[in-house]
DNA sequence: ACCTGAACACCGTTCAAGT
DNA sequence: ACCTGAACACCGTTCAAGT
């Protein structure tokens, strides 16, 4: 059933690996909005090349997030069987605006891609979500929330916080990460 | 001193109008990011009549807001001089949040418009401060504040909400919002 | 005083032709 | 199987020439 996955040529990998190696370039210095003639030219392929490759500038994106993202989801778990619930929301919220302000743009790109299934970064958005999920649960077991919050309600979080990193200067965005979950946990529970 | 204001010349006014009417409708339609070229063509003017009047994109969206600006700093001290500042501080959020909605894109110009003095909205932004900060210190007055916050943590708030609905389902702003207010406010506080 | 539109320098995306 | 780059359709911005 599955197309036979061969070995992919040798100059087709080596393209692949400096278009990624480029893009990453290009998004770090001018945001996810960066030319995509630019990013090949540098790479020293023709356009065409590109595209042949990442069909659009979102799967450019998500190959670069993957082994990311992947580091990111373990950390996620690895919070999760810790002793300290409220702690592991946190912590787990600073990881993930952390790696959300990657690239000038990432954020919109995570915010728009939980509902849209033709995103290359949904799966990466649900995933995201369900942590958040499981994490909320146990603070919930733990007594610790304030009231009704979803793993949905973290998700907008650290994505407008993320945001807010883009382009205000760092404090505001921790402002605003402390003032939401001071409302989401119960008074004396909050940590760092 | 001041350069003689002399009256424009009646085709002057009216294509300056034709384009604010035509940016209006496009920015509308597709945010702030909307083709110039595009609103020339639907004035009917030429591309260089558009920068005659507009050196830039902000400068466009920037007479846009003027008078919709006028009328929410006027609503803003007008809940200023009300008798229940948690319920004023909230009503001015979620009036401001409006207000930023707009168009998609504008949240992102607001934001870099506070810190940015070349901005053309950056006056505007200096004014949403203040009257937060105005609205806050009447919170702490009545003893409602629970925490140090200040205009600035207002302002970040709004804009960040203000994006989420920009791109995400309307509720997911609303549920931001209040979860940030919560914290912000002493329980039994919190309003609407 | 204001308007026009060509000129320049860039883009995203596709696809026939090559190897 | 992959790469090339011309082709197409678009864009922001400036500025000499017109009225």
């Amino acid at each position: 059933m599955a197309a036979p996955r061969r070995r992919p040529r040798a100059d087709a990998r080596r393209n692949y690996e400096r278009l990624l190696a480029e893009a990453d370039a290009a998004f770090r210095e001018q945001g996810t909005d960066a030319s995509l003639e630019g990013i090949a030219r540098r790479a020293g392929v023709a356009i065409g090349t590109l595209y042949g490759h990442f069909p659009n500038r979102r799967a450019l994106v998500g190959a670069l997030l993957r082994e990311r993202n992947e580091a990111l989801f373990e950390h996620g778990r690895h919070l999760l069987a810790g002793a300290d619930p409220v702690r592991a929301l946190t912590d787990w919220v600073h990881a993930v605006v952390e790696h959300a302000a990657a690239y000038q743009g990432l954020a919109a790109l995570l915010a728009g891609g939980l509902d849209d299934q033709e995103s290359e970064l949904h799966a990466s958005c649900v995933t995201m979500n369900e942590i958040s999920d499981e994490l909320i649960a146990a603070v919930r077991s733990a007594g610790a929330l304030r009231q009704d919050v979803t793993g949905a309600d973290v998700f907008t979080l650290m994505n407008a916080a993320a945001w807010t990193r883009e382009r205000m200067p760092a404090e505001h965005a921790d402002r605003l990460l402390r003032l939401a979950m001071d409302g989401m946990l119960e008074p004396g529970a909050v940590s760092g």
